[in-house]
DNA sequence: CCCTGATTCGC
DNA sequence: GCGAATCAGG
């Protein structure tokens, strides 16, 4: 595939979001990570930082290195009278689940964990848990891999346990169920059919 | 191990 | 210009 321009254009969007170049890569499709890299740079728009600048450039100096011309960032641009946000706030990467205490989340971390994350699941709301699956999750619980929110991948289970307030807070970890968000049993309890309890006499 | 971006260099 | 291979890190 060849770099379209709306190909570029999808590309510096999601760039400019902050996705990663593996995101972009999947979703142009017919690119690896590296292309998506290399293009990135050779359009000049590699810096997404702005707090933490990196004066430490060359670390390893090779024998009749080209000088760097600092290629003035892409901002000249008058033929095309684009309102791109470059600058974005966005690190869509903040979980605040009012858990409760106990051992059991009320509301898994429904915020956008990964910023191209699949659709969430519906909000099961104060739903009701089937027992089994409550079950099912206090099992797996004990084996989770209790990874911290940067160590949340695409492919980990993102289901939070515990108070975010303390240090008592991590996320599952376990590998996710493919194209989940979760592991196998969080997704049990995540995606209720909403037809948990139905005919329960009581 | 999983992942991230950065750089190099043959094509 | 392109991107695989490689590097350097988290």
């Amino acid at each position: 595939m060849s770099w379209t321009d709306e190909r570029v254009e999808l590309l510096k969007k999601m760039w400019g979001e902050g996705q990663s170049a593996s995101q972009i890569a999947k979703e142009l499709g017919g690119v690896t990570r590296n292309a998506v890299i290399g293009k990135v740079h050779r359009l000049g728009l590699s810096n997404r930082n702005s707090g933490t600048a990196k004066p430490a450039a060359e670390p390893k100096e090779k024998p009749a290195a080209a000088p760097k011309p600092a290629p003035a960032a892409a901002a000249a641009a008058p033929a095309k009278p684009k309102p791109q946000p470059k600058t974005e706030p966005a690190r869509p990467v903040t979980p605040e689940p009012a858990a409760s205490a106990e051992g059991r989340p009320a509301t898994p971390a429904r915020r956008q964990i990964i910023p191209a994350g699949q659709p969430l699941p519906p909000q099961p709301s104060a739903n009701e848990i089937s027992p089994e699956a409550l079950a099912k999750v206090n099992e797996i619980e004990k084996k989770a891999k209790k990874l911290g929110l940067m160590e949340l991948t695409e492919r980990t289970c993102k289901w939070p346990v515990g108070d975010p307030a303390t240090e008592d807070f991590w996320f599952c970890g376990l590998p996710v169920q493919q194209g989940k968000p979760y592991c196998e049993a969080h997704v049990g309890v995540a995606f209720q059919p909403m037809s948990a309890r139905r005919d329960r006499k009581r």
